[in-house]
DNA sequence: GCCAACGTTGGC
DNA sequence: GCCAACGTTGGC
């Protein structure tokens, strides 16, 4: 049987939900992802204890900024079923939820953040999904010795 | 099932 | 603000 990947990159915009908001609340539900390949991630691959590369996207310059770790398993994304939130989707109900995600607690704000730039300057990480073209997946695995080298260049 | 139109992501 | 890349929707 496959192992499952242990290592994340969890993108978020910083003006929506930064790595000073996840420090302050120390542990947040990951609401709002409504990309299918990302919700499977989630739902069928994180584990409590995972570790997470926090990513601010949309930011400038955009990049990774801190560390966090899966701190639930999967279970229904409750804005989905909320009419009042952004996140809404008519589609799910309570017994059949479309949506899932996972808590995840702070661990630790890098001293710098690691650009985007700076990682496609780095042969060391060649071959990240992060890295190719077109990629705008918000949840996905990072390789092992990938999420080593980029706290290597925080320290 | 095909595929054009449309919406979103996200870097620049 | 622009726009490339990609996912989703819906007509047929």
């Amino acid at each position: 049987m496959k192992k499952p990947p242990r290592h994340w990159l969890m993108k978020t915009e910083p003006s929506v939900y930064s790595i000073d908001d996840l420090a302050r609340d120390g542990r947040t539900a990951w609401e709002g992802v409504r990309n299918y390949q990302a919700r499977n991630f989630m739902r069928d691959q994180m584990r409590p204890d995972d570790r997470v590369l926090i990513y601010h996207s949309n930011a400038a310059p955009p990049g990774v900024v801190g560390l966090a770790r899966v701190c639930s398993a999967a279970y229904p994304d409750p804005t989905a079923l909320d009419p009042a939130s952004h996140y809404y989707d008519s589609r799910s109900r309570i017994d059949h939820p479309i949506w899932f995600l996972v808590d995840v607690c702070f661990e630790e704000k890098f001293s710098r953040l690691i650009s985007l730039a700076e990682m496609r300057a780095d042969s060391a990480l060649t071959g990240m999904a992060l890295l190719k073209k077109g990629q705008r997946l918000s949840v996905m695995p990072v390789a092992p010795a990938h999420f080593a080298r980029i706290i290597e260049l925080q320290s």
